[in-house]
DNA sequence: GGGACGATGTAT
DNA sequence: TACATCGTCCCT
């Protein structure tokens, strides 16, 4: 495959829906043991900050969301249902951006599957002990990738409970993907 | 100290 | 549609 460069950090440096969209078609690397495990990121949802009420930061600055006011670039690694990872990408201001579906490129069992952000966190192997790290080196970084000829936008997912937050479409996806979570 | 509640996935 | 399973937040 091909050389994976990272992307620097300033990617992420920029509007939250900018960088949720900039992101689709690029490359998300854990290095896992010597490993390069990549996949291509095909779905993903922004996180607008402390005023969107389905942000984790809405409900205030905290130990667990700090990562989120942080500089941009940074991994923000939660643990939901008590069982499942997600990994977003700080945008900076309480902002980030939720990484849903990635196609499995490289250095991954050919049955992987990616589609969903518990699916693509276990397949990559991104815990919790990632929170934080910056991801434009090793041991996880987003590398240039290639962009989907369309994309197209829906309301996030699994966030009823933020009312009329809930129904903006923040969720961006290559329809071309067969990798997508859902419709 | 304790209870409610998930940015989900899988089995029924 | 049930439920596994536990960190986080707030005391409703």
């Amino acid at each position: 495959m091909k050389r994976l460069t990272p992307l620097p950090r300033s990617f992420a440096a920029r509007d939250t829906v900018e960088v949720a969209r900039a992101l689709l078609g690029q490359v998300l690397v854990h290095e896992v043991g010597g490993v390069l495990r990549a996949g291509r990121i095909v779905e993903t949802e922004a996180y607008l900050g402390p005023h969107d009420l389905a942000c984790h930061s809405s409900k205030g600055r905290t130990a667990r969301t700090e990562v989120m006011f942080g500089p941009p670039g940074h991994a923000y690694v939660f643990l939901v249902y008590g069982m499942h990872h997600c990994v977003n990408v700080v945008t900076g201001n309480g902002a980030a951006v939720l990484l849903r579906a990635i196609e499995p490129l490289a250095g991954l069992p050919d049955d992987a599957r990616g589609d969903g952000p518990g699916r693509l966190t276990k397949l990559l192997g991104i815990t919790r002990a990632l929170d934080g790290l910056p991801l434009d080196a090793r041991p996880l970084f987003l590398a240039r990738g290639t962009r989907p000829t369309s994309v197209r936008a829906s309301a996030r997912i699994g966030v009823a409970y933020a009312k009329a937050w809930a129904k903006k479409p923040l969720r961006f996806f290559d329809p071309s993907s067969t990798h997508v979570s859902g419709p």
